[in-house]
DNA sequence: GACAAACCTGACGCAGGCGTCACGTTTTGT
DNA sequence: ACAAAACGTGACGCCTGCGTCAGGTTTGTC
């Protein structure tokens, strides 16, 4: 036991006090196991004793940290979606085209996914459940803020003055199938993926327009 | 109680004994009930008990028809698919063109969802949870019946040569969110969703075709 | 009209989830 | 080193779902 030195700092990797290191590990600890059971089961099946069996903690833990399973849920996307959203939006504007607009916001979408994919499994189980629990589209509001850039887009005369909702809505419908079977393959070709995807609404938008006329 | 003749048919509604016919009257009260939980609560969260709530039957009736849930929602998915199936890959192949190949697939379906919002519901609540439990996605195989067709048109020469269960998926996904969206005004216009998700599809392709040169 | 088969019924035993709480252990501040 | 606060633990009471089955009721048959 090496006493070297006085100094006050410990020499421990987390700059904390052992109580909050804990309790992050305990709450990351829960939020893994309820992805994982999540992804596997479902939300719907899924029961608390579900979630605590993932974990080395006891029942009653759990409700030290949440209150129920359905705030857990919460806990996941909203863990996730803040840099998920910023990610997507930041690669979206940072487009000087429609075709970078597109390109770079499926780009960063893809990317994402590839990253987490326990948190695509929960994603893919539960779009419906999520989507009537918050009343929003699954991962926060990506639906939303896609649509409010394609509204940007409009009003810029970037985009043809299409119904910006349903567009958004057909975006990640789509987008979100191709990369479900993108992340199936064990090697995701990411850029394949999003040439695809892009190419779609690229030419369905050209499309639209030649039709407005 | 007019016996006016002698003739043995019985002039009931439906041609069948009674007790075939309450069989079928049994069955589809359940499949009904059923079809109200799964969309409302969800397939995980739902319960043989909830079900059967829905009805007028005793717990015990349930299990003359049904072994277990599971087999309640493959019933629902049964009886609707072959009619879907059919119908929309005979609109597809009536089509002439690749326009109307999309467009009348598209109208199909979307007539089809129209006629049956309940089931609409039990779509969208569960489409993850169909997707895992038949291993394959929800509606029998809507999107491996468009791949077979997509592939048709490919070796015909009609479309591009693409990954047709990627384009197959993309159609399906983006059509189904432009088919909730549609469905969640009160008057929805068919024809509106089908000319908007006809033209991306139609101007991505064309779009794909260019690039693949 | 009467018997047998088919069917419906709901109470039953079993299993497991829920959220709590009294207790023991660990951490913190002094 | 000690006391107090904070936290972890798992057994407990309650509740609800599961699938069954003995008994009652309805339907078909002769």
């Amino acid at each position: 036991m090496p006493d070297h030195a006085t100094t006050t700092a410990p020499i421990e990797d987390p700059p904390a006090g052992k109580r909050e290191r804990t309790k992050a590990a305990n709450r990351q600890a829960i939020l893994d196991a309820a992805t994982e059971v999540f992804g596997e089961i479902g939300y719907g099946a899924a029961t608390v004793r579900d979630i605590v069996r993932g974990t080395d903690l006891a029942t009653g833990t759990f409700y030290n940290y949440f209150p129920d399973k359905e705030s857990v849920l919460r806990a996941i996307l909203e863990d996730a979606a803040p840099d998920a959203r910023a990610r997507v939006r930041a690669a979206r504007l940072r487009g000087e085209t429609v075709e970078e607009f597109i390109a770079n916001g499926f780009r960063a979408y893809y990317e994402f996914l590839v990253e987490d994919r326990r948190l695509l499994a929960v994603l893919r189980r539960n779009a419906g459940t999520i989507r009537s629990m918050f009343d929003e589209p699954a991962l926060g509001s990506a639906t939303e803020d896609l649509a409010a850039d394609i509204r940007m887009g409009i009003a810029a005369g970037y985009l043809p003055a299409v119904d910006a909702e349903v567009l958004a809505g057909a975006m990640v419908g789509a987008g979100f199938e191709i990369g479900v079977r993108m992340l199936d393959d064990d090697t995701p070709d990411v850029d394949a993926a999003v040439a695809f995807v892009s190419a779609i609404f690229i030419g369905g938008l050209q499309e639209l327009e030649r039709r407005a006329d």
